[in-house]
DNA sequence: AACGTCGTTGCAATCGATTGTAAGGAGTTC
DNA sequence: GAACTCCTTACAATCGATTGCAACGACGTT
């Protein structure tokens, strides 16, 4: 009639109600191996099971399959723009199939990120995704490989591990064309760092829309920014404008990068769009909103987190090999290029 | 000399190459039981530990001891940009003690964040942190007390619960005095959904302080939102501005909800902060770079994260009972507030 | 009537760690 | 030298589920 601590019903009390072992009742309530109890039995411990509320107790499951059926995911900041909703898209996807994510955040640090590879690793995920790869001799991605961890990555690619990207080459090359197609022809590139394939790629992608209208790419025209900052944005901004007086475009890597230009134009006593055009990459949320409006290319977060998580699954539940998925990106136009002043600048 | 499958090291493997026992080895490794096995022992056990690269298994430690060191997190949204560095700052509190976190994201569907409870549930959870609770009869934190599952609320409160949330009655009592000392005296609140203590609160504040300084609430001056989006703001915003010509302010519930308004007023051709006055809450990302920049709220988002993960860990550890933290909000002044002009609008 | 088959169910081992209890041996005391 | 500690280690049960194997009874066949 009471019973305050009240452990939770196992699969035995169960068994126990239903008047059989708990090896039948675990098949009855196994659709797999239904097949092997009789229908009366099968349908009393079912009864049984609703009528006591019993859950199976996945930690049990999980010690005795191998499985947990848990994703572990590295991002580089939860609260960044870019990750959020590729984590949201994942969780969504993972969820319903029964699987739940776990969110670790080393931030920028790849060794962080590998311990807590090998703490998601000692919690047996079944994979893990991860969006903090960088291009070379990534220790977390020697971790996976170590103890043979199925992994995906997203956003960001490296070599010969499955991922799911935007076009990066492709998407800069938009932003790039957009501004040659506005007449611009002295551009300057405000690069993401080299070791991430983003920042890599998107450089190749502006180097060769220019390349491809008869433009030379100068190195003078070029900064290389050390992370996807506002600050490093506003750096390496400043110092394009202080070096090419006659550059009349800024095409950012990054949308924070962006943003770190307008202060920098903003400081220089530069219009934007007037007298410099300016865009981003990622079109991450509200930049729409921001004075003037960013021109900037869009890539399908959600989109990407959802992929990489059912390629993940296939990964792990089939074994199926599965190289790099490239999703498509868009440009968007808006308010922060115009063509540029007749005079230069 | 090979072994391909290569089963990952356990304790008896450990205890093996020592030549103990596997509880002897357990006892040499765990600190608080090391007092119990000779010291050459137990160094020996822990030399072949880390030679072996032994790592415990977190599944099995769980089953034995009914603890997961696992933290659930319920969000309504995870991209949303209130609740992201929420989780940030959770998830740094939490990792820093050895526990992970588990992010489930049930959207605004109460019914679905109860099912989430249940399985993180099933999946023996040490505790809750939810950001979804509504103010009566939330399913989900039903299901914690049946379950008997320590829980926390972050951001929004309920009754019984302990909970970390900012100041919202003070916060927006800063906002409407702010607004107040300007000079303005119609001023319209866009108020956030009345089933969250957010909304609720806010709205309070908002009236407390107009009836401080002899400013009668009027009903025609607020507009209750059902939810705390862009949409909805603009819907609000829309209403009030059609209903009150003399209206020369808007305090919103939220930043949303603020940019919503933006449009609105954009639509009407009301010039912000020249014609009309607004106001936000929360100060998220960005809305610092918007045309014109948010005057808002700032809540110690990070913090609130990191006190109810605090909060949690000690109602888990050491059954400390705890009421309703309540952290300080600031108001941030920018650009889009002003007098009003002296023709009322 | 004896035997083989098949459909059902129960038994017991297993996953990897923790922990209460017993047993072993060394040292001390009377 | 017998008895009594105490220190150290081993044994075995336990957490909750799954699953290979054995056993059992009913039935059909010859």
């Amino acid at each position: 009639m009471s019973s305050p601590p009240s452990r939770p019903v196992a699969l035995r009390d169960v068994a126990a109600e239903a008047g059989v072992h708990p090896s039948t009742a675990s098949r009855a309530l196994n659709p797999a191996m239904r097949y092997l109890v009789a229908d009366p039995v099968a349908e009393r411990v079912q009864e049984v099971a609703a009528r006591l509320g019993y859950r199976p107790n996945a930690v049990a499951l999980s010690l005795r399959t191998g499985r947990t059926r848990l994703i572990g995911a590295l991002v580089p900041g939860i609260a960044n723009p870019v990750f959020a909703p590729i984590l949201a898209g994942a969780a969504e996807a993972l969820s319903s199939v029964g699987y739940a994510l776990m969110v670790a955040d080393p931030g920028d640090d790849p060794g962080r990120a590998a311990e807590f590879v090998e703490q998601l690793a000692a919690r047996s995920v079944d994979g893990l995704l991860l969006a903090t790869a960088s291009l070379h001799d990534d220790p977390a991605l020697a971790a996976c490989r170590a103890r043979q961890i199925p992994a995906v990555l997203v956003n960001r690619g490296s070599e010969g591990i499955p991922s799911v990207v935007a076009d990066d080459r492709g998407g800069m090359g938009l932003a790039a064309e957009h501004l040659l197609g506005l007449g611009h022809r002295r551009i300057g590139h405000v690069a993401g760092p080299a070791q991430l394939s983003t920042g890599l790629l998107r450089a190749e992608g502006f180097e060769r829309a220019l390349r491809a209208h008869g433009v030379e790419a100068e190195p003078s025209l070029r900064v290389v920014t050390a992370a996807y900052t506002r600050e490093e944005g506003d750096r390496a901004a400043a110092v394009l404008i202080a070096r090419n007086p006659d550059m009349t475009a800024l095409a950012c890597a990054n949308d924070l990068l962006a943003l770190g230009a307008y202060d920098a134009c903003r400081r220089a006593g530069l219009r934007i769009p007037e007298e410099i055009s300016v865009t981003g990459h990622n079109d991450m949320p509200m930049v729409d909103l921001i004075e003037p409006p960013l021109t900037t290319v869009r890539i399908p977060h959600g989109e990407m987190g959802a992929q990489a998580a059912r390629l993940l699954l296939g990964l792990i539940g089939h074994g199926e090999e599965a190289g790099a998925v490239v999703l498509p990106s868009a440009l968007v136009v808006r308010g922060s290029t115009a063509v540029p002043r007749s005079d230069g600048r």
